[in-house]
DNA sequence: TATTGTTATACTCTATAACTATA
DNA sequence: TATAGTTATAGAGTATAACAATA
């Protein structure tokens, strides 16, 4: 199979010489982003038989990393909007993956932290969402994958 | 600067030698593509003053390149469900940016096509939709912009 | 004054099912 | 009949703004 040239550079070099590069919606990088999210999203959804989101699993994810916190700091933790992280943590505990008792030290806090089937729906489902990893980035090769993961995180 | 190894292939090579890695939500690629989109979004929220949505410019912008299409075929090009494509078309339409009239060969179909304003809005946001892509991949060096841009198009 | 959490509102994404018009 | 496209509806994620209670 021909490689094709990579039409960014292309885009670049003509910006150099001063031409107008023409805009190509899908070489930008949000057009990319939101489409290999979307099919990220796809394969979660086929791998869990929809019992979960994606955000969902992020954030019970991280309350089992981190053990316990509060809804905003959970928010922080996961990059949700304390609105947003308020719809996901409340429908969480309406399926009883999630409880919250008020802080001792501080009662403005909400204290959340995972039921006993939410550290349960962890352990099942790790194995599951290694596997939406991997499926995602089976296009490339192993050291491609790398290369992609490392560069992803910076522009996060 | 020291560079960290990285994490995915120590990961990577546990599993191989057949010992559990650990479950790092912010080491999964699905995790980081939704926070690089979310800031990407921002940043387009920035530059267009909440004017239009990324999906909204996405729909005109790919509506000028081609010409015109019907809206399901629009859906498709831009990785939208017919369902949600007419969401965003509807609004598009409301504010006059977009109008639509019967197909002349195939009744079925409604052809979609910017109007004068919508094509003044593509004409006035390019240079703009163009420093959003740049802000985004602003921490990375052009040849990591390059290889990033290549590698994320075959996993979407 | 700053922070935590809540409410209200709006847009987007996704999915399903039912429907219309045409091939 | 089969298909392309549309419409209706619902649940979820995202963000903003305004607000009350607490620190």
């Amino acid at each position: 199979m021909g490689r094709k040239p990579a039409a960014p550079l292309q885009q670049t070099a003509r910006a150099i010489r001063g031409r107008r590069a023409a805009y190509v919606l899908d070489d930008q990088i949000g057009f990319m982003l939101r489409q290999a999210y979307q099919r990220n999203s796809v394969l979660f959804g086929e791998l869990f038989a929809d019992e979960l989101t994606p955000t969902q699993w992020a954030a019970i994810a991280k309350l089992s990393q981190v053990g316990g916190c509060s809804q905003n700091h959970l928010g922080r933790l996961i990059a949700m909007d304390a609105a947003t992280v308020k719809g996901v943590v409340d429908r969480l505990m309406k399926r009883g993956l999630v409880e919250s008792a008020p802080s001792a030290t501080d009662r403005r806090r909400l204290l959340l932290t995972l039921t006993a089937a939410g550290r349960k729906t962890i352990e099942q489902g790790v194995a599951r969402a290694f596997e939406v990893s991997a499926k995602t980035l089976a296009p490339l090769k192993a050291n491609e994958q790398a290369v992609l993961l490392r560069l992803l995180k910076r522009i996060g």
